[in-house]
DNA sequence: TATGATACGGACGATATCGTCCGGTTGATC
DNA sequence: GATCAACCGGACGATATCGTCCGTATCATA
């Protein structure tokens, strides 16, 4: 028989399970993915319990995290394929809004294991498809170079969400990589830019 | 008394030196920064006392690493500005001397604690110094845009050094953004920079 | 409001890691 | 080769972290 009422999630349930992502995200990111769990249910406001009931293993909630930053590269592809205007400048929006986000993503950081789960991988299939139609936009346009590919974006917007330590001001450096980058995504110089030399 | 003999340090203390370094550089990086140091003697082959009577204290011992890499990071810089051609080629021959040598430096990969020791500080301004010199003659030779700084090399460089876990072939993903970078480092393509003549 | 299923918190025993200490060994010097 | 300062390895008690378990509190439903 099917299930026979399916009953509502208790809301306290999913208030706790939204508050250990965050916490694990914030002490994550800060302090490697090694960190106590004890720890992460401390910054939450809830008991060690309450994490390992919504998260069995550490791997469960390493994973939830991935998944869930791989939820915000979808907006942020879909948003900059809808950018209105060029499609270097949907580039360029891309890059900032993952810069701008970059507090939220959890990745696999470090050496550690890489968790990826097939709806994860689902997610990650779907940015490299929305960025390709932007890629194949810009190229019929002349904008972007002809050998640029989704995996190259990806590769760029990633390190840009890691800010690396010891350097002050993450939010200006980066910005810098990323208009380097984008004068690098033009087509080919020397064939387009020297007309007029001798 | 001043000294009265400065004795000769035992080569199996320098020898065991270097070991534990290298070990903690292989497991840091594979592991995060919080890797067990009975683990780090354990893969150097000597016991803890030896690791912790080299380097009092965790801190030490990622300083030792993070000095070290610097001198790495040093010897790269004045290579790539003793390039022999342009110093756009230079600059690539520096991203590439970084990729190549990535398993070797230990930078301050996480959120931990940043260790700059003063004479890590001084390694850290003579890169830049040296870069600065590279900069300038592409920038007198019209290689290189106007605007560009050591810092944008190094922040670059610094990311081509930690792997995209997950990435399958980080060397050819790397040489990509490589490529990328090195295309926008140009003069403004717009061709309204004045092709001089030399 | 009554009720039972579901979730909560944190104590607890087991395990892992830490950093020290010391008996034995090695190597630089004479 | 003899001497002894310096170095080596790993055992050890202290501390930190793990993941489970269960009595109590809260929420969805009737």
């Amino acid at each position: 028989m099917p299930h026979p009422a399916a009953r509502q999630p208790r809301k306290d349930a999913l208030r706790n399970r939204e508050r250990v992502l965050d916490a694990a995200t914030e002490l994550i990111r800060r302090d490697g993915e090694k960190v106590p769990i004890a720890r992460i249910a401390e910054h939450a406001g809830v008991g060690v319990g309450t994490v390992y009931r919504h998260f069995a293993t550490r791997e469960d909630l390493l994973g939830a995290l991935v998944y869930r930053s791989f939820g915000l590269a979808v907006d942020n592809a879909r948003a900059a394929a809808a950018y209105p205007g060029s499609a270097l400048e949907g580039v360029r929006a891309f890059f900032l809004a993952t810069l701008r986000d970059r507090e939220r993503f959890v990745l696999p950081l470090h050496g550690g294991p890489v968790i990826l789960t097939p709806a994860t991988r689902e997610r990650q299939g779907r940015v490299r498809t929305v960025l390709r139609g932007l890629i194949e936009r810009g190229q019929g346009a002349g904008e972007l170079r002809a050998d640029l590919s989704p995996e190259d974006l990806i590769v760029a917007a990633s390190l840009l969400s890691r800010p690396l330590p010891g350097t002050g001001d993450w939010e200006r450096l980066a910005r810098r990589q990323i208009d380097l980058m984008i004068s690098g995504l033009a087509p080919a110089a020397p064939s387009t830019t020297t007309p007029q030399r001798p």
